[in-house]
RNA sequence: GCAGAGGUCGCCGAGCCAGGUCAAAGGCGUAGGCUUCAGGAGCCUAUCUCGUAGGAGUUCGUGGGUUCGAAUCCCACCCUCUGCACCA
């Protein structure tokens, strides 16, 4: 265990001495830029990173080895709230949360009482980071590094920003927020105490009339439903006010009035009164002009919305349930002076059709479910599901008016953008359920103006980015019609925030770019920092125009020069370093990105480069898991990269991980496995230290042949799967299948002294370098090479080393093997003697010419029987052949094509004489005694005349 | 709710796109054996059920369907994971 880790030191060491990862430009080689999201720096990084960018790391690895030259650069996420907050959460002393720092990230005691600044508190976790980084083997060129609020990063974000804004992506508008009214700011999931999840509904407010200048405006999310209206509700013991909005009376809930001030509505309170003033009175439907009488509805809920609600009792359970407690029972309408006579003669009004309802769905329901009043807590259930139903399958019948015969999800937008045009509704959000800040305060939607916005729903921006996936690879494929739907779907996307690390927005005051929008063109930034740092170049000298040149090749040299105080070398350097690198070949994250990151990627390479410098590739994983669990910090099952290198060592951690899953499927990390798979890598040390320790000797027979044969499937296998990232596949090839190729050799030859072997084993260590780097480049070492194997050639397939009919043999040798043990698992006999019987000559001549015809396509018995019939040398042996040849059809219907070729090209004859060369190993492999004979051999040992049975390929068997 | 990905023999996971080569790779676990001073590790064998001759039967979320033939194709249903916005 520490052997390993000395290792790893050691290679590590020796890596960094010989630069073995600092990419430069080199026109003679082809490029490739491997890219990792950059982590944000409010905690160490995790097991779930250390996944995703292993998986880089050995994409990188390979195609370093096959040729490329590699970049593979690394950065720092400083930008936004979380860092403010979670030193904050510090500075107040917050003990779950030191805890959490001290035990599960493992701050040291000296360091967590500087984290009272977020900015220490960043850096302590970004030097951790590049620690643990590099050992646990990350093949990055450091010199590029940066993080987020570098002035010369910012300079780099405000050039994009001013580009976006100009070229018109950018746009202002107004957008809902949760948000708390004493911190003043928008309450994101973190920063609740009650209500993660929650979102902003946005209700349609009906402005029924209660006289000529005074409104009712009644929340709904079903606007369609005004033509069945019947009556109003309202809470008879709640606080309404009547207050002057935007210019009109209108009568709301006390808590609405507060609500509408925060939602762009100007809110001038009158009066404040109990609903019960209302009650009994009239109001006008603006859009037929009928009237209709306001009633107590109890069940009304004066936080919700504007406390005022239209009665649709045919198809809203509530309502319903509501006006039959009162028809039910009318002694309750008295208090009020409300006729009862009236109330009794309420009928619904039926509007929507739809299946497995009649004329009056809410009534139904409400008798299904046996639901007794507005009370009872499954009338929610039941406008839930009844809602459901008619949006999805309900038409709207004849009594609504130019919307009838449409189908409610038809007719919904139309019809409140028509209502909007002729001014009957207006609209207001609200939030279906409760939201506590951290601060305990209860939140409420703001409505924020003059937001900044990603205009993500611009219809022209969608195309080009569909274009830039449409010549991108993405690993998996299935990964792609994500991104397009993503890309559909995504609408304007709020760019900016007030508080929390960024860069200024250029042109807003007291803006700045928002954490997911200031990360996604980073990559070009990479190119060209080595420069920045390496000749300390300022942040003011990376103007506009300095950009421009570089990434657009805009501008003429000594101008950019002359402006900028950057030297025409340095400005020509950085220009040419990008038009090498860029684009970046491979992007890879967990799947929880698509929506947001990658394809805001896409979004903004569609905008700002042109198509040379879209991206080439995107590979997307699934989520890390902790023994079966999500991981998280609360649950105590959080694993940090440092934790897992600590125990299990580099190259074991990079193999568990790797070898969890592939394609979108979720990894689990189980430290028994990691543990499992550090033992694994020790015995190979052995095994190839053993192999490298033997003395040569120059035979190459059978054996030999099978072996290098073997590895050259396993090159092809390896590489196929590398390409397409499919890590899992790849290692599971590299280390386990190539294993059991040594152990089958060990096994048949008893030692591995053959030149061969090491020859073989040279490309094992290879196909393993990408994954297990530092114990294979102790290995390659220790083979006497005096390069790194990081910068070995990649194995490829030597055509010439490939034996088929090696491999066939050995494929003849364990079916012969599997069929014996078979009948010995059946007769339950321990064999004293086990003899075999080939297949006579005009058996092989009879099995080729089928084979022939197999290969062909499909064999008819008669057809071939009708053509042996013909052939004189088969005449006496017509018996024998008619059952022979069923068999033979029936063995080869049992192989894939591929082998049936491969075989039809074979001259295998001598079966015989090669398990006549096995014999000492089916002898031990079966304890027992073990002869071959031909089937037509006179003398052979056979009393139960098994040897007429023997098939080409499949020798006759006796046992006693 | 909407969208994306999935449900395979104790566990993890291939196979499914291009139906027959599938009782279904590989790893782990478990059992037995060998090796070892011991510990570990390594190696070998077995691991759906039945079977006195290399065979048969029942399986791939559930229920249907297409087909000579389905883990693989089609339909419906159930379940799990992920994302849904100002938050990285």
């Amino acid at each position: 265990m520490s052997h390993m880790k000395q290792i790893e030191e050691k290679w590590q060491k020796k890596w960094e001495t010989a630069r073995v990862f600092e990419a430069d430009p080199d026109p003679k080689r082809k490029k490739m830029l491997v890219t990792f999201p950059y982590p944000y720096m409010n905690g160490p990084l995790h097991v779930g990173h250390t996944f995703t960018a292993t998986r880089v790391d050995v994409y990188a690895r390979f195609k370093r080895m096959q040729g490329y030259n590699v970049l593979w650069p690394w950065a720092w996420h400083w930008t936004g709230q979380p860092l403010l907050g979670a030193s904050e959460r510090v500075a107040k002393g917050d003990e779950t949360y030191i805890r959490v720092l001290r035990e599960v990230d493992g701050v040291p005691e000296e360091e967590l009482e500087k984290f009272v600044d977020p900015l220490y508190m960043a850096q302590y976790y970004t030097n951790e980071g590049r620690k643990i980084a590099k050992r646990i083997g990350f093949s990055v060129d450091w010199r590029r590094e940066f993080t987020t609020v570098m002035p010369t990063y910012q300079r780099f974000i405000t050039w994009q920003y001013l580009n976006l804004h100009e070229k018109g992506y950018v746009t202002q508008g107004t957008h809902p927020v949760v948000w708390c009214p004493k911190d003043k700011s928008p309450t994101g999931d973190h920063d609740r105490q009650v209500g993660e999840g929650v979102t902003p509904e946005e209700y349609t407010l009906i402005k029924y009339k209660l006289d000529e200048e005074t409104f009712l405006p009644a929340a709904t999310f079903r606007p369609e439903t005004i033509f069945g209206v019947t009556n109003m509700w309202i809470n008879p013991d709640a606080e309404y006010v009547e207050a002057v909005v935007n210019g009109e009376k209108w009568i709301v809930s006390q808590e609405a009035a507060e609500k509408l001030k925060e939602q762009e509505h100007t809110v001038e309170v009158k009066r404040a009164f109990k609903g019960r003033e209302l009650i009994g009175k009239n109001f006008t439907n603006p859009v037929t002009g009928n009237q209709f009488p306001i009633l107590p509805g109890w069940f009304v809920d004066p936080k919700t919305a504007t406390g005022v609600v239209y009665s649709v009792p045919a198809h809203a359970p509530y309502d319903w349930l509501a006006l039959k407690d009162l028809q039910e029972k009318p002694d309750i309408l008295g208090e009020f002076g409300v006729d009862a006579a009236m109330v009794k003669a309420i009928k619904p009004i039926s509007l929507i059709t739809v299946d497995g309802y009649g004329e009056f769905p809410a009534l139904e329901i409400v008798k299904e479910m046996g639901i007794r009043d507005q009370n009872d807590p499954r009338a929610d259930e039941a406008t839930k599901a009844l809602y459901k139903k008619e949006f999805h399958g309900g038409v709207l019948k004849e009594n609504c008016g130019v919307y009838s015969g449409k189908t409610v999800r038809q007719a919904k937008d139309v019809l409140i953008a028509d209502f909007k045009r002729q001014g009957y509704v207006d609209g207001m959000y609200d939030l279906p359920e409760s939201v506590v800040c951290r601060c305990m305060t209860p939140c409420i939607v703001k409505v924020l103006s003059d937001q900044w916005f990603l205009n993500y729903s611009n219809a022209e921006w969608k195309a080009k980015a569909k274009e830039v996936v449409a010549q991108m690879q993405i690993y998996p494929e299935t990964a792609r019609q994500y991104f397009l739907t993503v890309i559909d779907w995504l609408k304007e996307w709020a760019c900016a925030r007030t508080t929390g690390f960024g860069t200024p927005l250029p042109w807003g005051k007291g803006w700045i770019v928002e954490t997911l929008s200031d990360s996604t063109i980073y990559m070009a930034f990479y190119t060209i920092n080595k420069h920045i740092r390496e000749y300390g170049i300022e942040p003011e000298a990376l103007t506009r125009e300095v950009f421009d040149y570089v990434f657009y090749g805009k501008g003429e040299t000594t101008t950019v020069c002359q402006a900028s105080d950057i030297p025409a070398d340095i400005l020509e350097a950085m220009r040419n370093e990008f038009l090498y690198w860029y684009p970046f070949d491979l992007r890879v994250s967990a799947k929880e990105l698509v929506p947001n990151h990658l394809s805001f990627c896409i979004f903004h390479h569609a905008a700002l480069f042109s198509p040379e410098h879209w991206p080439r590739a995107i590979g997307v994983n699934g989520m890390l898991m902790i023994e079966g669990k999500q991981m998280h910090k609360s649950k105590g099952n959080f694993v940090t990269m440092k934790n897992a290198v600590d125990k299990y060592g580099a190259d074991a951690t990079r193999c568990a991980l790797l070898l969890g899953a592939e394609g979108m499927d979720d990894p689990d990390w189980r430290g028994d496995n990691a543990a499992d798979i550090r033992g694994k890598l020790e015995a190979l040390r052995k095994l190839a230290l053993d192999i490298i320790d033997k003395t040569k000797s120059k035979e190459t027979g059978h054996m030999e042949n099978w072996l290098l044969s073997k590895m050259q499937q396993r090159v092809g296998e390896v590489t196929r799967n590398l390409e397409e990232l499919k890590t899992r596949s790849s290692l599971e090839t590299a280390l386990f299948e190539v294993w059991n190729d040594f152990r089958w050799y060990t096994r048949r030859k008893g030692e591995t002294e053959a030149e061969a072997v090491q020859e073989a084993l040279e490309v094992w260590l290879r196909l393993l370098a990408p994954f297990a780097p530092h114990l294979c480049e102790e290995l390659w070492s220790a083979a006497g090479k005096e390069s790194f194997i990081s910068l070995a050639e990649w194995p490829k397939i030597d055509e010439g080393k490939l034996d088929v009919l090696a491999e066939e043999r050995e494929i003849l040798l364990t079916d012969l093997i599997e069929d014996t043990l078979n009948v010995l698992r059946a007769t339950k006999i321990s064999p004293k003697r086990v003899c075999y019987y080939t297949a006579s000559g005009w058996k092989w001549n009879v099995y080729r010419s089928i084979l022939e015809k197999a290969v062909q396509g499909e064999v008819k018995l008669n057809e071939v029987m009708k053509e042996l019939a013909k052939d004189n040398s088969l005449r006496q042996n017509m018996k024998a052949v008619a059952s022979f040849v069923p068999k033979v059809l029936k063995t080869l219907s049992k192989l894939p094509n591929e082998r049936r070729v491969r075989l039809a090209n074979l001259e295998i004859a001598d079966e015989k004489e090669f398990i006549e060369s096995a014999l000492g190993f089916l002898e031990e492999r079966l304890n027992a005694k073990v002869a071959v004979y031909g089937e037509d051999d006179q003398s052979r040992f056979d009393p139960k005349k098994r040897a007429p049975l023997a098939i080409p390929g499949q020798p006759a068997i006796y046992i006693e």
